[in-house]
DNA sequence: TATCTGGAAATATCA
DNA sequence: CTTGATATTTCCAGA
């Protein structure tokens, strides 16, 4: 403990600095103008400063907030977890889990009261600001997030350990990155370090981008521009960190290793982390497990809190704080550009930054329960010195929507795609590495982005950072930032910024290329994880975290001065040099739901198939056990690196009269698993079959075109869901009802039907669960759908926690999974995370709220609604479009009426033809099992 | 020369 | 506490 205060103590000292730093920001402030045109002034200026402050400001506002954090008794709800409630009360705010960590280290404390402050104010003023502003397209809708509902969401488990923690790498990288041009978003924090360490580089183009984005971002910063050269900045700004590098690891990585583990009782970190990696799930599924009771209770609690203190959110932005590098570099830094943020934050943040006592004050609360774990670590001073970052963050938020939000691919009459796929491996470069060049596509060239629907002639900005690929809410990534990459291979422009510690790459999207954007700009950064770990607030675990997703967000402003937000993510991302060697990929199956009696042969693409890969088929219990577990005969000589062929396996139950979603995944070994996919088990007569069609054939590509596309097979589904919500004002005020709607249409519209909903509490808890799934469930999902489908695999239903959690967690996640349905979304919606980031998903909706902001209070309350209503419906997580019926099933293999093979459709008959041995190996099969 | 990479040694962490 | 298996991070070297 006296370690930890003793590193408090350094913090603060930082923070400190950093608040003069940011006072000098008078440069910063420059910054801001820039955004000042758009987004500056919305977040900002009035709201920024004005309101913002105010609450936050006042730290002791914030401090308000912050001590209710404590109080949060997240700790109560969540135990150990409490920190991570803490966190989340934070986290809730724009910051996210992140701004929760602060916990330990001081850096994170302040950058939380920052972020949180600023989000919070952001949030509400903004809906003031983007009134004035209107015109800034971006900036101004977004204001009108509410956050307070968002922290709640998100609380504890969003904690946020992504993005907080990214950010605070980030930022520290960022520094280097970056820079800032941050500040439009965000905050003046940013910018700041970024801008003097950046430097340097700004590429002309870039420049001309931001110029030509401008209106967007107002990114202005040209003379930032420089900083763009990010990469190399950052590398030196590491090298200070130097000591960056091992010291600290070691305290960290172990902390955090228990995190991780230890995490079911800290919801937050663990379950996202542990379930991918390892194979165990049924660890993970535990922990999920507890998480998401604990997010339940945390998510309430986090929510009170947002609504009682705007500061909170303030605080989540803090916590990130981390890099030592970064500290270091971009303290100086900071001085010069804090001055933006430093307005901002500066006069909110300075106090928000809380005073150094404050900030004690918190992290030992947080310590006490946090801090426990992560305050072994030692903190560098160098990385306190990033804490400073936090702010920026902060700013970002209340023009736009955090980072962590759920947003929706398409609304009305817009959507935003992902048409060609990133490749499903790309080996990240370490900052002592030189960089990796760009993210790829599959099929050679690199992914493109395009927006559908938009006919003015404005040009705007797409935001490109890098999103966790976990069973959990979309989020920052924490092990992982975007970087951008310049040269003469580079066609793209595009700048750097950074929000919450997230880095930021902004890139023009042109009337006169219709709106569309090859994303050859942008690499991928990996932070060590003792860095991150280390950082207070965070709760994800780096050890195999590996697998990212590129988000992109795309904010378009409405005749009535809001700002439409939507966001699609591509399909995950192996950023590991070893497992993308070594783990099994699978990027499609040719079929993606069959008649229980199995049989059919279905064709696995991916990626380090073996000769011996072995295809476990696995049908969960709620709790996240294994139900059924049956090994799929493969066909050896079809075999082939990239493909694979197997032949589904009759289900263990042959009455089943609903679908029953089941996993399956490839097996070269112990701990070389592929994430789970989805697989749904049709009755006996259902004429299903006929999504699979798509699905084969679909490739990547079609994923890409979606914006998912996780799988091929899901794609259809997208398209299908994207056609039917498009609900145009949706997204705006109406924001969650118009949600609710989407849902239920996209359920229906799938097929699946209705039951979207059911991603509530079971849903969420369920992903939780299941640690694997999530991963896998998000792929094999296809679209956003898949998520749902995820869910209902792990079905179950927590029960406990769901209620609570769910209000939140599952407003965010059933807003999500709508506007994910649209987008990408989904996955996360879907997912679990909710209950860890019930806030993340909060926040989404918030976008959404943008537009709606004003509305959001309300909105939120809708979305609650709707969540519990979800969730009753459909625990199952059949939501999915897929399987309407799965739920049941799922949930009760058992007893499926007798079979009801009247009907056999056509299919059917075909099935039946090649499958009634099977189906008689089915009841065999069944019987062994 | 500066990058971009692929590979792999050196470390760390886990079991 | 040691050891083997894994995972992460740092280095090297070729293109």
């Amino acid at each position: 403990m006296s370690a930890p205060g003793e590193e408090q103590e350094f913090d603060f000292d930082f923070l400190f600095e950093f608040n003069q730093s940011d006072d000098l920001g008078g440069g910063g402030r420059e910054h801001y103008n820039y955004a000042s045109s758009n987004l500056t002034t919305s977040l900002p200026v009035g709201m920024v400063n004005s309101s913002l402050p105010a609450p936050c400001h006042g730290l002791q506002s914030c401090n308000p907030a912050i001590s209710i954090i404590p109080s949060t008794s997240h700790s109560s709800g969540y135990g150990g977890n409490n920190d991570s409630g803490a966190s989340g009360y934070y986290l809730s705010p724009n910051m996210r889990p992140n701004g929760i960590p602060a916990l330990e280290s001081p850096r994170i404390e302040i950058t939380p009261y920052l972020g949180m402050h600023q989000s919070n104010n952001q949030f509400f003023h903004d809906a003031d600001i983007e009134e004035a502003i209107p015109n800034s397209k971006r900036v101004p809708a977004t204001a009108t997030l509410n956050l307070p509902n968002v922290d709640a969401y998100r609380d504890p488990t969003c904690l946020s350990p992504a993005s907080s923690l990214s950010s605070r790498s980030c930022n520290s990288e960022a520094s280097s990155f970056e820079s800032n041009y941050s500040y439009p978003y965000t905050s003046p924090q940013t910018s700041p370090w970024q801008s003097p360490c950046v430097s340097p580089k700004t590429t002309d183009a870039e420049e001309g981008y931001q110029r030509g984005m401008v209106a967007c971002t107002l990114l202005t910063s040209p003379r930032h521009s420089p900083s763009t050269s990010p990469r190399t900045s950052v590398t030196e700004e590491n090298w200070l960190g130097a000591h960056n590098s091992r010291p600290s690891s070691p305290c960290n990585k172990r902390k955090y290793s228990l995190n991780g583990r230890q995490a079911s009782y800290s919801p937050h970190h663990s379950p996202t982390l542990s379930p991918q990696g390892s194979p165990r799930v049924s660890v993970t599924d535990e922990t999920w497990l507890g998480n998401t009771n604990q997010y339940t209770s945390s998510a309430i609690v986090a929510a009170i809190n947002a609504l009682t203190t705007d500061s909170t959110i303030d605080l989540n932005d803090g916590i990130p704080i981390k890099s030592r590098k970064t500290a270091i570099d971009h303290t100086p830094s900071l001085a010069l550009k804090m001055e933006p943020a430093g307005d901002d934050l500066g006069t909110t943040s300075p106090a928000a930054d809380l005073t150094p006592e404050e900030f004690s004050g918190f992290q030992h609360i947080r310590k006490g329960n946090f801090c426990d774990q992560y305050l072994s670590v030692p903190q560098h001073p160098y990385q306190w010195a990033k804490p400073k970052n936090m702010p920026p963050t902060s700013y970002m938020s209340p023009t736009l929507p955090a980072l962590d939000w759920q947003l929706p691919s398409h609304s009305g009459p817009y959507e935003l795609r992902l048409e060609v796929q990133p490749k499903s491996h790309h080996r990240a470069h370490y900052e002592t590495e030189g960089s990796r060049g760009a993210v790829k596509a599959s099929a050679g060239g690199h992914p493109i982005v395009q927006l559908h629907g938009y006919l003015e002639s404005e040009p705007l900005t797409v935001q490109l950072f890098i999103g966790t690929a976990d069973d959990r809410l979309l989020r920052p990534h924490a092990f992982y930032q975007v970087h951008r990459i310049t040269g003469k291979t580079v066609s793209t422009t595009s700048h750097e910024t950074i929000l919450s510690n997230t880095k930021v790459l902004e890139i023009p999207l042109l009337p006169e290329n219709n709106m569309r954007a090859i994303i050859d700009c942008a690499g991928i950064l990996k932070l060590r994880n003792s860095d991150i770990e280390l950082r207070k607030g965070e709760t994800d675990i780096g050890r195999k975290n590996t697998r990212v997703r590129l988000v992109f967000r795309v904010h378009i402003p409405q005749p009535n001065g809001r700002t439409l937000s939507l966001q699609v993510s591509s399909n995950p991302i192996e950023c590991s040099q070893r497992s993308a060697q070594e783990l099994p990929l699978v990027e499609k199956q040719s079929i993606d739901s069959f008649p229980v009696i199995g049989g059919k042969k279905m064709v696995l693409s991916g990626h380090n198939f073996l000769q011996d890969s072995k295809v476990m088929f696995v049908e969960k219990a709620p709790d996240g056990h294994h139900v059924w577990e049956m090994e799929a005969k493969t066909d050896k000589e079809m075999f082939k690196p990239n493909t694979l062929v197997v032949e589904i396996p009759s289900f263990r139950n042959p009455r089943i009269t609903s679908p029953v979603q089941v996993n399956f995944y490839v097996c070269n070994g112990k701990r070389k698993r592929s994430q789970f996919q989805i697989f749904t088990y049709l009755p006996a007569n259902v004429p299903i079959i006929k999504t699979e069609p798509s699905d084969d054939y679909e490739p990547a590509q079609t994923c890409g075109p979606l914006n998912q596309g996780l799988s091929p097979l899901s794609k259809p589904y997208y398209s299908q869901q994207i056609v039917m919500p498009p609900d145009p004002g949706s997204c705006l005020v109406a924001g969650f009802t118009s949600y609710q709607q989407r849902n239920t249409v996209m359920s229906s519209s799938p097929t699946s039907s209705p039951k979207l909903h059911d991603l509530s509490p079971s849903a969420y808890s369920k992903c939780i669960m299941n640690p694997g799934h999530s991963q896998l469930g998000l792929q094999q999902p296809p679209g956003g759908i898949p998520t749902l489908q995820e869910v209902p695999r792990s079905i179950v239903v927590h029960p406990s926690s769901p209620d609570q959690s769910s209000h939140i967690m599952l407003q965010p996640q059933v807003s999500q999974h709508l506007s994910s349905s649209c987008s990408l979304g989904y996955q996360q919606t879907l997912y679990p995370n909710s209950p860890s980031s019930p806030v993340p998903s909060v926040t989404q909706d918030s976008t959404y709220l943008q537009s709606c902001s004003p509305t959001r209070s309300s909105v939120m309350g809708q979305q609650q609604h709707q969540p519990p209503k979800v969730q009753r419906n459909d625990p199952p997580t059949n939501q999915p479009l897929s399987l309407p019926e799965l739920h049941e099933d799922s949930n009760h293999n058992l007893t499926p009426i007798p079979v009801t093979i009247k009907r056999e459709p056509e299919e059917l008959d075909q099935l039946y033809l090649d499958d009634v041995n099977e189906i008689i190996r089915n009841d065999l099969s069944c019987t062994n099992v």
